[in-house]
DNA sequence: GATGAATGAGGGTTCATTCAT
DNA sequence: AATGAATGAACCCTCATTCAT
């Protein structure tokens, strides 16, 4: 007698199965089949859960966009907080190694325009990015409302540039971790944005 | 009797037909047979140029790994030469609007290490890098050595940060072009460089 | 629910329809989709059970190696019996027409040594002239053993003759079946491979 | 100024190329660029001489047919004369190492009964094999009118017997050269043969 | 006459998806 | 519900043949 969610929950685990195969593979390097073994089903299995290779692409993408809730201790000390939120944002992306991975996918399929299921990716996408962005941008204008922030900076450019710092930085680290101080690099660029925060005028 | 370079003016036209299809539909979704239509020749042309699909899109990525000569004009002004190559390394991407959707592929065939082009891949990925790094390099370094640029600071966390910025707000315009100010982005980035570069202790 | 056996019976079934094909036309000329046709399935279905062309058609050619049993009521008259072995041979020959035919491209495969499965088929090979070769050589030995055949004739020399005889005729009435008596000349065959049995010197 | 016969001796080369190729890897897996390379001339070239490959093939196949005079010295001793043609005939197929290899494509050809050109193939195949044939056979006869040959003996079934031999142990000594005695066999076969002429009757 | 670049029909193979069990 | 055998559309690549030079 099956239980109620049992369902749900081996959907969810054919979607963990599913996320490891996309990241390591790729999309087009992926077979169902190869899904169904890591998952330990069989190949029809799949397309109870399913309706299509693309579908449980956008399945797994959807899996993936989990924040974690952010720790507000910081929120009378402006300077921390920021310093706090980007360290959040950087675990949150290490945390999910497949992310990257598998969102290469994704951004391939949005940014060609052509996908079917393109317009629900794109909304997708957004929620993807507004997650981080709005909780970055929450404490840049919670710094420039208490007057630790300067107002004249354009709190928007300043989320862009860390989220873009970030997403850099991650990609050289992937692509050559050799080379890259990468704890470094993402000390600097808090200061570097601090700085522009605090003293934006040099 | 064929004229001298015919046949590599053909290699290179074929090599431009092949990247505007590779950057418009992925690799994974380009046909050779689309590649032979955009180049206007029958199928098996392709293959008296290219051994394989996978080779001409190996070619393509080293075309599109051409950079530009860096104006050095401003050799004794070392803070108008940054500002001068990062432009430069911006107005080089944004001239190559295949550049970006094509290194997709690329990227991802990389990062999954089992490409069987995945070695010579990755020698070719490192001279893609190599042009703009050295280049920011070269400048950052004479920079220090004139004494404008304190020589206590990293030069290359300096020009990790400056290309991950850049290409991270490139990303982030080409996912999402109507939300974010690119150049003045850009602009806010080289200035918080430069700071980071004159007075790194705040 | 499958059957036990089903996946074995259906792997003869495709062996048996790609036998007739390879026969008929001939390796290179066959196409897997006449292989598919041929045994009435779909043209993947034949790679759920072969690797490849190539593996089909060592499949076909193994399945062709086995040698009936050769009856045994004349062990103690090696004279009836190396005409009784003689015998089953060529009938066994006659029995798969598609032998000499599909055997064919096997030898030329075989003989270019050049072809990928060069190794595995002469391995094979081997097992196929063993079994007709190994059997009349049982036969000379007991007769010489008994004393009815001469021991100072060399048996492998007969057997050679004997097969030679047999695959040269068959090759003949093959290529020509007008013009030759194909039984009585089995039958002189014998018949002289026994004279040179009991009396050699003349 | 070209020569007069120039053209046909260029002819001759090509096929003296293509027959090596032809051996070398079989009409199948040859191409007619290769035919081009080891001819020395370009692709296009091969198409001025013959209109297609298999004419190509055709005419590389008719130029092997071509038989060594016999001595006919032996014209007064029956048996000596038998033993000098068999001899000859085994010589002949040992002078052209091409002609069992392309001969093996060229009964393939024949016995699918399919090809396009198998008429004129048969026609030419009964060439080739009427030389050889016709020659035995005359000696044969001849021994027969002398009186030294039985004339009871089926003069036909013995050159059948004769060329069988003579091909299958060529066969098997392609197949296997380290286990097969081959000129002990054929000594033997002249033998065996010439007992039945002479002494049909055991 | 000689050439080889260009061609495209053809064939081997893959793999997402279906469906009978 | 779960399975995996069956399927055939799709795609990469080969190579005989053509034809402009």
């Amino acid at each position: 007698m099956p239980k109620i969610g049992d369902k749900d929950a081996k959907r969810l685990d054919l979607i963990k199965a599913a996320t490891e195969v996309f990241a390591r593979d790729g999309f087009a390097n992926t077979r169902m089949a190869d899904v169904a073994v890591a998952a330990g089903v069989g190949k029809g299995t799949i397309y109870e859960y399913f309706p299509s290779k693309d579908e449980s692409f956008c399945a797994v993408c959807e899996d993936l966009v989990t924040w974690p809730e952010v720790d507000n201790s910081f929120v009378d000390d402006p300077e921390r907080g920021f310093a706090a939120i980007i360290e959040a944002v950087v675990k949150s992306y290490e945390e999910s190694n497949a992310f990257y991975l598998v969102l290469l996918d994704y951004w391939a399929a949005i940014l060609r325009e052509k996908h079917n299921q393109h317009d629900v990716f794109i909304k997708r996408a957004e929620k993807i990015y507004d997650a981080p962005r709005s909780r970055i941008l929450a404490v840049v204008k919670a710094g420039q409302q208490k007057g630790v922030f300067d107002k004249s900076v354009d709190a928007d450019a300043i989320v862009a540039l860390a989220i873009a710092g970030i997403e850099g930085l991650r990609s050289q680290k992937l692509q050559d971790p050799q080379h890259l101080d990468f704890p470094k690099c993402i000390r600097i660029l808090t200061d570097m944005l601090l700085r522009m925060l605090t003293s934006p005028k040099g």
